[in-house]
DNA sequence: CCATTTTGGAGAATCATTCTCCAAGGAGAC
DNA sequence: GTCTCCTTGGAGAATGATTCTCCAAAATGG
């Protein structure tokens, strides 16, 4: 009867340690995530945990998502999903050739990445899927926010 | 003088044959888009482009790029950028450890993809960026989705 | 140039996300 | 447990990106 409580006390302690209390609107929001597979989204969160806490309201899953994730506890799946970001796609246009993305996790600046070794990338275990197209991002500081955070 | 209407033309002939009609602001969104590195938004093109059609709306912007995009003139830089996903990132829950993710172009459901290969790649040319993560998301139809469209 | 069809502009509408304001609920000290 | 203090939650408005509606303008094909 130990082993039910690690998962919360180690979430609760996670919170405490980097200074958020420990609600049970948040800690029902790790839960219900924590016991998900489906990488959900804050309005299929908020569905599923007004069932325990028909109160719970919509902001106040965005704001413990938010929370959340400064402190480490919760990811976000979706690199760059913020606003829409293009390029053009025929030949002799910057995605002329299949290439990958550098993303600058400060300013948002997003680079063209070439790189022959990943575009020869196989999937393992595919899961069933067909997979069309395979996509990496590589996320760190561009050199002008290195520069600036340095200062 | 020939060099130079090649774009323009290529573009041009790539629209007409898919049905689509060569507007010029159709036109100027596309050169504007070929024009840059930088990956821009809807808003920036839209922008950039007003210096030369001081008329055109931001819902053309989109309409042209949405209608691009169909045609494969245009790319989205962004995967999944509609709506945010999240999952747990704890020690024991589904992020515990990295791993990287199957995404269905059709019902948008997200798979963890667990590779110990992706996990150990490393960034041939990072152009000066201090790389913190790298993401793989391989595109494709889930079995569910394959299943539907194979009726 | 004519008729047909597609597209563009303006602004309202929609959708996800964030903010504001105030009351309720945790945390740590007695 | 009780008392403070500070964080958090709820409600709903506000915001920002994207889409839609409606009509006039422009492109197409002959
Ligand atoms: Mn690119
Ligand atoms: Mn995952
Ligand atoms: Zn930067
Ligand atoms: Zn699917």
């Amino acid at each position: 009867m130990k082993k039910q409580k690690s998962d919360v006390e180690r979430f609760a302690q996670h919170c405490r340690s980097h200074g958020l209390s420990v609600t049970h609107q948040r800690l029902a929001i790790f839960e219900a995530l924590a016991a998900s597979r489906e990488h959900p989204s804050a309005e299929q969160l908020h569905r599923a945990v007004q069932r325990r806490i028909p109160t719970l309201s919509l902001a106040t899953v965005y704001k413990n998502l938010e929370a959340l994730k400064t402190i480490g506890a919760v990811m976000d799946v979706n690199p760059l999903h913020e606003e829409g970001r293009y390029e053009a796609a025929l030949p002799g246009t910057g995605a002329g050739k299949p290439h990958h993305h550098l993303v600058c996790i400060s300013c948002k600046k997003v680079r063209d990445l070439y790189d022959g070794g990943l575009d020869r990338l196989r999937i393992a275990d595919a899961q069933g899927f067909d997979v069309r197209a395979v996509r990496v991002q590589a996320e760190g500081l561009c050199p002008e926010c290195r520069a600036r955070s340095r200062v």
